[in-house]
DNA sequence: TTGAAAGCGCTAACAA
DNA sequence: TTGTTAGCGCTTTCAA
């Protein structure tokens, strides 16, 4: 007898409870389809329509519920993404800047992180497809063929970045890893460098340019490049360590390559409580000119990538393909560029 | 008479196409929710349908559909996370320890950015909400009534961070930017410094740390701090201007506390450039500890917060509470300590 | 322009 | 231990 008007209808038995599309209607007094082309295709109602139900969710507070209309549609608006690590900088930019895009677009973003790790990158793979997303970004090449497989066979949109492969799975937005190890040993060259040393991280892709490089510097004809293979660490204090243990083998070094920036203002620091000169006696190379590099004394030369615009690349890709536009020029070379500075 | 077995049925009208919970089941041999508790709880199968079921998957390639799962069980297994921004190294920390920990238990985690603005944020909310997570990591306290009131109808458990209030929405994990501000104006005059200003960006929690620094500094008696406001531009370029105009308004300037690492990078960058012996004649304290500049020359004299296990105990938190436990002790004042090195 | 019906792929509840 | 049934909250399809 005193039963509101919520329960007229027998109860159900489950739900999480929150306000539903189907209240909103009853309120409103339409059906519930009307109801979600007021809120989603608000041109296909009219305007009489449009008020009730607009006036019923301010009222209710109502909030829709994306997992139930992307089950329906299976379109769920949710873009993927994997990076080795957040903390590295140049990734940062990137995922900043595909987040912004994406957001702007209606588009929510995933992150997954690798760590570098293969068998972490499996997992996460699963997880992801799991969720079903309309895109996924890729920091890489997806190297593993059990990984290519599964991205191939579910049917997502996917974009590959930071390296060049003639086998993309499908879209892809790089640059030249050898071009740059080649490149860089040829512009130290120029300055009359002769001794060169390398310091790398743990990292595929610093492999190549790291091979690049020695292939070049080979092929002039100096003496072998030291590499100093500094592991997973990619801090300031290694990159310290790697120089002076440079300087205990090769202490005629004049010239050293880093994997990344981080690296390369541990061996600046090092070379300066040393008090040798940068770049008089050593010249210092980075690679992937963080923001504020380019800003320290003495700012640092290194390889400059453009990371943001890679984000914003790949958001127009993936946001494209989720609207079911087909991307013509799929494969895209961002290039890099040597920026010189003070250390070099 | 040719048709595969798969379409003995009538044809459906719609679907994505992949491969379903049901495609397994009908190729094991079982009912379809047989093969859901194979897949997610296989302690409750037997052996013998345990091996059919993963058979099944294997042959099929069959990936879970967890948006499915996750509207039958108003579970998604998703954690939302919103950051001002990813190129703030300490956020990055907190976040990349997040994530892991999340994954490591079955969380996925989605990633927005405000960029330090009030309406985004206000966006954000909504569209994270839209997804029903199973929980919401906040960088800083929500100010706003009407996001308060959002995050509290959605019934969502909500962990917030990075700062003090006697009134969270739900869960707390932080540290008071008042005590930094006052603690670090002790340790300076403690110093015997004397001239003090301040170098900050246009940022809430920034200003609080500043208030409490220009109080204890006014209640001992010296002149009154000077305050560069940076604005939005939180680079290290900035910094090293900030000092360019301090200098002009205070030459006799002999401590400055930054609001961030970066801008004290800068403050000292330029310092150096100009002659200026750090910390002789200048002492400089930054904020953040991001990992590298404790390996700097000089090394950086700077607030410690332990980004990490903030991450970390957020994810005990939200992982918790997905799962129904119920946290006693929801408030936690992480605290921080100042990292005394060589630039003040 | 509006609505009825039928699912999207999965799991909770109940029953055998 | 296994299965049946009935939805989760929304959108597509088809019809009016």
């Amino acid at each position: 007898m005193q039963s509101s008007d919520k329960d007229k209808a027998k109860k159900t038995r489950r739900g999480s409870g929150a306000i539903t599309l189907a209240d909103v209607a009853k309120l409103a007094g339409v059906a519930p389809i009307t109801a979600s082309r007021a809120v989603n295709t608000p041109s296909q109602v009219s305007a009489d329509v449009l008020k009730k139900v607009r006036d019923a969710v301010h009222r209710t507070g109502y909030v829709p519920n994306r997992v139930a209309g992307g089950l329906a549609s299976s379109r769920s608006r949710l873009i993927a993404a994997v990076v080795p690590s957040m903390v590295v900088s140049v990734f940062a930019e990137t995922i900043e800047t595909l987040n912004n895009n994406l957001f702007e677009a209606g588009y929510q973003l995933m992150l997954g992180q690798t760590g570098y790790s293969a068998e972490r990158e499996e997992a996460l793979l699963e997880a992801i497809i799991g969720r079903r997303p309309d895109g996924i970004f890729l920091t890489g090449i997806m190297q593993s063929s059990k990984g290519r497989t599964r991205l191939l066979a579910s049917g997502i949109p996917v974009v590959e970045s930071w390296d060049l492969t003639p086998t993309p799975i499908d879209m892809l937005i790089g640059f030249s890893h050898a071009d740059i190890g080649r490149d860089v040993a040829q512009f130290l060259m120029a300055k009359g460098r002769q001794r060169f040393a390398l310091v790398r991280a743990e990292d595929e892709r610093a492999m190549r340019r790291a091979e690049a490089f020695q292939g070049a510097v080979a092929k002039s004809g100096f003496k072998e490049v030291f590499v100093d293979n500094v592991g997973a660490s990619r801090t300031l204090m290694s990159g310290r360590q790697a120089l002076s243990r440079i300087l205990l083998k090769t202490p005629d070094v004049d010239a050293i390559f880093c994997s990344s920036d981080l690296l390369a203002m541990g061996v600046l620091t090092e070379a300066l409580a040393r008090g040798i000169a940068v770049p008089q006696q050593l010249s210092i190379v980075g690679f992937g000119d963080v923001p504020h590099v380019a800003n320290m004394v003495p700012a640092l030369t290194t390889v400059h990538i453009n990371a943001r615009s890679i984000g914003q690349q790949a958001a127009e890709f993936l946001i494209g393909r989720a609207q079911g536009r087909s991307i013509k020029q799929a494969i895209v070379d961002v290039g890099f560029s040597i920026a010189e500075r003070d250390s070099a």
